[in-house]
DNA sequence: CTGTTAGCGCATTCAT
DNA sequence: ATGAATGCGCTAACAG
């Protein structure tokens, strides 16, 4: 009694009078054409016995799912948003999408995750700067499956398709600049390194920045995964330098842990302290001063990372694209750079 | 070559020197046992091979899924939280989650979630407060799969199994109680109507509330939903009333807009306004001031609507439970209310 | 156009 | 303890 037994097409065949290859036909177009008057029955038929076609018994016997598999560190903020403009893409493609968090970059949850949707026999998958490593994902992976990442970078051409990354290097990079031309006499990168990959590119566009653009201005790097106390690190920090000081958050809700901090200290900002975000999160814009943010092309990032699978389920020789796409951010400035 | 052939249980058994069914057996445990010797060779064949299940024939052989499909409007903040818990709860019973979201209440969308879903012969169905009515429902679900409602009030028994629903309502009424007592002498819901029946609740507790403990206490209700000018509410309403203003923001998002707009005016909080929230938020937790709010015990939550799913399909957890359950928040003060 | 038939990969009797 | 046979629900050639 688990399953009450849903109708078949065999039934709709038989209360319509016409075998179940025209029933299988009728119900999935595409194919052959029917004639009005058999289409008419057996829809009427369908419809009527609440026929409901069979997933599974579709996907085995074409070996095609029309599913693709997406597997993501989380699901809030920046991953939620993510998954729900690769369903809209996945869906408007044809396909759908399964979404699966691996519970923040944990790699046990993730090898079992990607697992799952492989025993799906998932058409796609659609993966975010997976926790294991080349090697793990390669033998697991291995199977045929084509593998999109969403910012991985240097992934081997055998594991992944290609990647489809954010470009939070130049983000930070920029960022370093702004704040420089902004007046600021000392910078800081704020990372999460609980983050992996993502922080990584942060961290480097940071350091790339200040290279570049503030040779002769003093920069430091702190972590908060390890419970940075926000507000002695401040004190500390306008303590040390002359004001102002730039800080290049890891992403807008350490950003708003900062500005937090500098509101209650009563420190001003942006005249002692300068803040950048990443993300351009509701709370960037809605906190007092507002945050300014780097701004992420969910849609295009969507599209592009739903389009290489497509283009490889098309069995289309190699497009002109590259392999690694990387999608610029845009700079949205608000009260914490400029007054 | 969209799909390159994987190996199956024949070459397997091949490869093993056995019978596919003796393969099945060893590859599933539970059935019957076999002879250490066998299933060292056949757990090395599949080894070898890289034998790896297809899910779409094994459910279709057994008509059993393993699988639960979750609806929710978004999967963003509470959505995303609740959906990681609930791909736990589901991992830890033997079962996986399926994530879909339907882009904010779009009915649309939600039925032809709801359809996939059905047409992947899910065993259970987790939906939050669908926007779809009684009878739109009903008619798509009534097909034997179990559903089990996140945030649904009074539906129908031979819809839902039951439901899991959070005390929204209850957190709001106790908010205006705890504002009147902290001194408020005029109440405003500040609510959403765009989330549908998560604002209904929260506004009937706004008013149950204000009429038990603040009948002489003048009260109101605004929406957020049609682009509010937050700064020109605050004044008004401060110029209004006798301070200090007490607010039932709908969530920890719109408490931070009204914080925000607080800080620029330079209104003090919490002597001439006090903010409560629900959620309990990052953001509760770390603006300036911080913001009290309603916690959510996102893992009860999530177990008990699976095991509320588990017991009908006959598996273990206790019966004896009400259909709709009730699940309490817990209020966290912080500085929006306390001094 | 429509019907017949042969799998798809696996689980499950029922013999052996 | 193991194997042969049957069917799950549907699609995809072919036949007619």
């Amino acid at each position: 009694m688990s399953k009450p037994k849903q109708v078949t097409i065999v039934e709709v065949a038989a209360a319509a009078g016409v075998s179940i290859a025209t029933v299988s036909n009728v119900l999935n177009r595409g194919g052959i054409r029917s004639s009005k008057e058999t289409i008419r029955k057996v829809e009427l038929a369908a419809e009527q016995l609440g026929y409901r076609r069979n997933t599974m018994a579709a996907g085995l016997s074409r070996s095609k799912t029309y599913e693709i598999g997406l597997i993501l560190p989380g699901l809030t903020n920046y991953y939620g948003q993510l998954a729900e403009h690769l369903q809209i893409e996945a869906h408007n493609a044809g396909y759908h999408l399964s979404v699966f968090s691996s519970g923040g970059f944990d790699p046990d949850i993730e090898r079992r995750n990607l697992e799952v949707l492989l025993q799906r026999r998932v058409d796609g998958l659609i993966c975010h700067g997976l926790a294991m490593g080349f090697e793990s994902t390669r033998s697991i992976v291995n199977s045929g499956t084509p593998l999109v990442l969403i910012n991985g970078w240097n992934w081997p051409e055998d594991i992944a398709l290609g990647a489809v990354n954010l470009g939070f290097a130049e983000a930070c990079k920029q960022s370093t600049k702004l704040l420089v031309e902004r007046g600021c006499r000392a910078l800081c990168y704020v990372g999460s390194k609980g983050s992996k990959v993502i922080d990584e590119q942060r961290r480097m566009g940071f350091n790339a920045g200040t290279q570049q653009y503030a040779s002769d201005v003093i920069h430091e790097i702190v972590d908060t995964t390890k419970d940075l106390d926000i507000e002695a690190f401040l004190k500390s920090l306008l303590q040390r330098h002359v004001a102002p000081v730039g800080i290049v958050a890891f992403d807008d809700h350490v950003a708003l842990r900062i500005l937090s901090a500098a509101n209650k200290l009563r420190i001003e900002i942006p005249n002692q302290l300068q803040i950048i975000g990443i993300n351009n999160d509701y709370i960037a814009k809605h906190s007092y001063p507002g945050i300014s943010s780097w701004d992420i092309p969910y849609s295009y990032q969507a599209q592009t990372a739903i389009n290489k699978l497509l283009h490889k389920f098309g069995n289309k020789a190699e497009s002109g694209e590259e392999r690694e796409i990387e999608v610029p951010l845009t700079f949205i400035e608000r009260e914490s750079t400029k007054s």
